[in-house]
DNA sequence: GGGCACATGTAAGCTGTTACATGATTAA
DNA sequence: TTAATCATGTAACAGCTTACATGTGCCC
């Protein structure tokens, strides 16, 4: 994007990949030693905190090139919500709820975001050319949150269902 | 679900809880040993392979329902097509292109195994209590199934432009 | 002069995968 | 009898996070 300090780098990676990426200083700290090691970025200024930024130089490029190319490897799902719905009969309809109800509110969190991020990307004159690839993304984040609203209204629905058919039969004459 | 050999239980979580969570060898084992140790299976039958199987305690029960009332753990976003989208002037529209088709392919391969997931399920005599809550995961596949497929369906559209308007002059006269 | 945001780095350690070793059972 | 599948387990290690240590510059 445009040179930076490491933690820079990681506020960027925060807050313009978050939805779909993430780095931690563990990672970027060591990883900008090796890259200029590599020739792949060149420092400017003394490594004095606050005073030095990484800039991809030509090679550098060449290498993202070369690793964007490659074959994306595939992460395990761990999917903690599905998890405790899957086990929703011992976890039981109410905390079933909440947790629907919950993850609901995230999507919808999310999609304000995604409104924000289109906003700022609009605003901004520099990086016109990436900015068609960067509206992709957004797009799919809000594609996703969409999704996952629609599925939260179904389930809550459903789950009201489940709780009703397995409420003892006092708990459903009491209504 | 049921008693069960490490064996099998890998398959189950593979083939019913694939889409969203995953467990190997490595670790099966070693926590199926220290579940055991901890009174939360039973083996049944020697260790010797393939002659014992793993049962849930009572004791076991009480610990998953504690388990499954703890918060969940975020897992840091890694999205690998994402990713390459973002630096998608550098990796070229083309490739962009094929990335979204095989994604778009994915989702649809997924679509299809839900609905096999579904029909195995209707017929199953066992687990009428648990199913309610199994097809809620199902559901949630298929939403996020079909959410990739239409937000494949617009981007496919939008490189479509992106290349036309990248083209050199005398590729786009071509045409 | 005190607190906060900016900035760099390291070390410990957790989590989970991959690869390997080994053996039983079953079908061709 | 040989190959495939079922089955159990371990060891190495990759990958990454968290916590800590340290320092700078600015604003109130």
């Amino acid at each position: 994007m445009e040179p930076m300090t490491g933690y820079a780098l990681r506020e960027a990676i925060r807050d313009v990949l978050g939805h779909f990426w993430s780095e931690s200083f563990g990672q970027i700290y060591p990883t900008l030693a090796e890259l200029e090691r590599q020739g792949l970025v060149k420092r400017r200024g003394s490594p004095r905190p606050g005073s030095s930024t990484f800039a991809v130089t030509a090679s550098g490029r060449a290498r993202l090139k070369e690793l964007l190319a490659q074959p994306i490897r595939p992460v395990p799902p761990r999917n903690g919500l599905m998890l405790r719905l899957f086990f929703g009969r011992h976890l039981g309809p109410e905390a079933c709820r909440s947790l629907v109800l919950e993850a609901r509110a995230d999507a919808e969190r999310r999609l304000v975001q995604y409104e924000a991020i289109r906003k700022e990307l609009e605003l901004e004159a520099d990086h016109t050319e990436d900015r068609p690839f960067w509206l992709l993304t957004v797009s799919a984040g809000e594609h996703t949150a969409r999704a996952a609203i629609a599925w939260a209204d179904e389930t809550l629905a459903a789950l009201d269902e489940i709780g009703a058919s397995t409420d003892a039969p006092e708990e459903r004459r009491r209504r």
